[in-house]
DNA sequence: TGCATGACCACAAAACAAATTCAGTCATAA
DNA sequence: TTATGACTGAATTTGTTTTGTGGTCATGCA
């Protein structure tokens, strides 16, 4: 259990595992797996081979330590959505590479999909909040790319508020909800149904 | 309170009040008012002006009363439905009269209202499988409609069951889901909405 | 001397018990 | 004969005890 005391250099640990990170590992492990009350600081230390005393340096609550480990949640998501937007290409274009690089991150997937069933089955304010803060974030990329592709005339003038809302929704319905009542679509089918949609219409044109 | 012996004929009492007739008023306006559960069968009863034992003369327990209420306004959706398509329109005629005639129907609309709070609230068992028949009901209706729409070449050849199922979260997402963080969209805007992506498509084609 | 630690505490949330509510019955009265 | 509302007990709600957990801090090790 003491562990402590490699070769030290600015105040952290070198050739000995760095607990904060260890702590961080362990608390994304256990909320992605039980959701936010689910799961208790002792099982956090436990994991993290760790004193739950030690988690407390450097996290002042339960809430903070989950508040980063969303918010690196959401700066992944962040970074997933600037490598892959390149203004050069079409919205369409930009939209299912970031609707591609999103399908493939299961770790994060696995975390949302915990707290949105919390939200549903305990209705925990702390993941409640949570899914409020992706959701916005989420809403305001598309918002401002479909403002974007509206400027440049790759969308038709409509209201990027309601648009940007409903094109959040399809995704919604097609990653979780479908999954209630079927079996689960695959990547391409979800990519399909959303260019079916967004891009050409149901209808045939003459 | 003693209002019966009126001329009676084949068993009914005319000429005076009816008496099921007025259970099941009573009973319809205080489900949409307060739910399921919050409707208890005194309270019924007296605004039915009607002893308590007297409901069950005509309906077995709570549930089949309410059984019977939610089985009329499904009737009524697909009477709606049913007046309003005709095949020899397109299906997007069909469609728009079929949304314009549903979105007239206040009373419907705040019985179903209530039972999906109830069920957001509460999970009512009775007023969640109640919105589950009328969801099945709906989705086996547009997805009738989509196969024969896609037979006589009007929509492009997609899978029926996604499709209908994305339809249908559309609507909800445009008549209620978007009320939470927002002002209530007027009947035209949910029109035109469901338009742009479903007729047109959002891109601008060349 | 400094820092990790886990026994410890206060308090929030289960678990349980007491009180209340309400669906459904039935003896009565009109 | 039939409408009725007082009545019953199962189910829910409310109030109380017990348990579990977030957060602290005196201890001991390096």
């Amino acid at each position: 259990m003491h562990a402590r005391h490699g070769v030290r250099w600015e105040g952290k640990n070198i050739g000995t595992v760095d607990r904060k990170k260890q702590v961080l590992e362990a608390a994304s492990r256990s909320f992605a797996l039980f959701g936010y009350k689910a799961t208790t600081m002792d099982q956090v230390a436990k994991i993290a081979n760790v004193g739950k005393g030690t988690i407390y340096t450097f996290f002042d609550t339960k809430e903070q330590l989950f508040d980063e480990i969303l918010h690196g949640v959401i700066s992944e998501m962040k970074t997933i959505i600037q490598r892959e937007v390149d203004h050069d290409k079409t919205f369409f274009d930009n939209l299912f590479r970031v609707l591609d690089s999103l399908l493939e991150f299961r770790s994060e997937h696995e975390l949302l999909m915990k707290l949105s069933q919390e939200v549903r089955d305990v209705g925990t304010p702390q993941s409640q909040e949570a899914m409020n803060q992706v959701e916005s974030v989420i809403l305001a990329y598309i918002e401002k790319e479909i403002r974007h592709a509206i400027a440049q005339h790759e969308l038709r003038d409509c209201d990027p508020g309601i648009v940007s809302f409903l094109m959040f929704k399809m995704y919604v319905a097609l990653t979780s909800e479908w999954n209630k009542n079927h079996e689960p679509l695959t990547k391409d089918q979800i990519k399909e149904h959303i260019r079916l949609f967004l891009e050409d219409g149901l209808a045939v044109h003459a």
